[in-house]
RNA sequence: GCCGGGAUAGGGUAGUGGUUAUCCUGAGGGACUGUGGAUCCCUCGAGCUGGGUUCGAAUCCCGGUCCCGGCCCCA
């Protein structure tokens, strides 16, 4: 039997292969367009790279395992840890901002279904230690380029998790989490009945997080108002900000953590201008909670249509995790995108060159090779190696796509004339080896 | 982890509890020793895997693997 690939892998023909090549430069043509330059980090980290970030939950999806010196080791379940983590020990002291995109594959152990593999790539850009709403605006106005570079175009949802975490201020510690999860689950009724049961006051939760586009705005604007009057003590009373770095703990972002929750609706409605300046079409969606405690600030995500239940294309948002991996607290800006799903539903047409054949008869093979070496130079050529006839090559030309050929026999070498064949309009001429170059060379530029 | 549908040459497919398992395409060769994707001929190449039922299983049953879609989850 022959060996199959492992489950959730896939392979990647040279088309597809092609394609893929495609879309990633298109898209990071705009990335290198807004300023982002490309790193890379390894393909294996330290387990506790993840965990930390994460919390010890991620270990179910996460592909782990001990190397042979013991160490605790992990295939990379995503980037923003990975490159914040290089960001820590290495562009610390360099200017600031920093602004980095990546593209890599990572490896989660999931059930594979319809965009969602076991290895899959993520291509994103973070924005480190720029001011909140200027580059939340840059950030989301440059992820929705980077999908529109490749023709895909998806719907845009910002939300602001100053003002839900302000919100769940006045309500108890232990019931946040769950009801975070229910605003991220789009859950109403449960929201609503966990709200009555807890006897609280939803402060205006439900109606927030139903409202969409402007009205948001203005219910938030409202709600704002009434937690300022409402005299409780200011935002953000909860227990230090700056946490220990917890360099020997292993606590986590889900666990220990708290991100300062400063409610600067201000802000916010500044990265809303922003966005309306750039031109970017979104929805103001108080839902978008991302579901993370390092997220801080505002938070986005894009759909798209076309992929069945894994619709998510993109998603990112402000968040505080340099401090989770020793270095001094910083606030970025940062967006993943799922290229396998882009890829999808990607408009990129077709062009692909075919190879020009290099068509020889077998006395001249040596001659043949010479030829083929200096015209590599400058257009892609193939030569036979299966030992066949002129007629078989031309063959095998023509079934491949290639619009030319070059002929060289016998007769060629000696009356110093190549002939240059246009397979599409079956024509040929006979010209100098230079004169073939040339014409080549305008036809592949 | 859960639910449903699948798996027959490299790709796409047909069929039946009973000899050498269809057809299309593909690949290699030939007709064709210097000119094409056509045509004709030849060749190559398959019932996921392990067990069970049966005189006999690719077909029926069960387990596993993988694929497709959905749930959970989604850093």
């Amino acid at each position: 039997m022959t060996i199959q690939r492992p489950r959730g892998t896939r392979d990647f023909l040279p088309e597809e292969t092609w394609k893929r090549g495609r879309a990633k430069l298109a898209m990071q043509d705009v990335l290198e367009r807004w300023g982002y330059q490309e790193v890379a980090t390894p393909t294996f980290e330290h387990l506790e790279l993840f965990t930390r970030k994460s919390g010890a939950s991620v270990m179910e999806e996460i592909y782990s395992f001990k190397d042979k010196g013991g160490r605790d080791l992990a295939l990379r379940p995503e980037l923003t840890a990975p490159v914040m983590r290089m960001y820590v020990s290495e562009l610390q002291n360099s200017p600031k901002p920093q602004r980095l995109c990546y593209y890599g594959n990572c490896f989660r152990y999931e059930r594979p279904q319809k965009g969602r593999f076991r290895e899959f790539w993520q291509l994103g850009a973070e924005l480190i230690g720029g001011a909140r709403p200027d580059s939340e605006a840059e950030v989301i106005a440059l992820a929705e380029r980077t999908i529109q570079s490749v023709g895909v175009g998806g719907d845009i949802h910002v939300g602001y998790l100053g003002l839900i975490r302000s919100i769940l201020d006045r309500i108890e510690a232990e019931h946040r989490s769950a009801i975070m999860r229910m605003i991220d689950k789009k859950e109403h009724s449960a929201l609503k009945e966990f709200l009555d049961i807890i006897g609280q006051e939803h402060l205006g939760l439900l109606e927030l997080t139903d409202l969409k586009g402007k009205a948001a705005l203005d219910k938030a604007a409202q709600i704002v108002s009434d937690l300022g009057s409402s005299a409780s003590s200011p935002s953000a009373p909860m227990q230090s900000k700056i946490p220990e770095p917890s360099l020997a703990g292993r606590s986590s972002a889900r666990e220990g953590r708290k991100v300062s929750s400063e409610l600067n609706l201000e802000e916010f409605c500044q990265t809303v201008e922003l966005l309306d300046a750039y031109g970017v079409k979104y929805t103001v969606d108080f839902e978008i909670v991302r579901g993370l405690e390092y997220y801080s600030g505002t938070v986005f995500e894009i759909y798209a249509e076309g992929l069945g239940a894994q619709r998510q294309i993109c998603g990112g948002g402000t968040y505080e995790l340099a401090s989770l991996f020793g270095g001094k607290e910083t606030s970025s800006t940062g967006f993943g995108l799922g290229f396998d799903r882009i890829m999808e539903i990607v408009q990129i047409e077709k062009t692909r060159r075919s190879p020009v054949y290099l068509v020889y008869t077998p006395d001249v093979k040596v001659e043949a090779a010479r030829i083929a070496i200096k015209l590599r130079e400058i257009v892609p050529i193939v030569l036979d190696v299966m030992g066949r006839g002129i007629g078989a090559q031309l063959k095998a030309a023509a079934s491949a796509g290639a619009k030319f050929a070059v002929i060289v026999g016998r007769s060629e070498l000696d009356s110093k004339k190549i002939t240059l064949r246009d397979l599409s309009a079956g024509e040929q001429e006979s010209l100098a080896l230079e004169e073939i170059e040339m014409r080549l060379k305008a036809e592949f530029t």
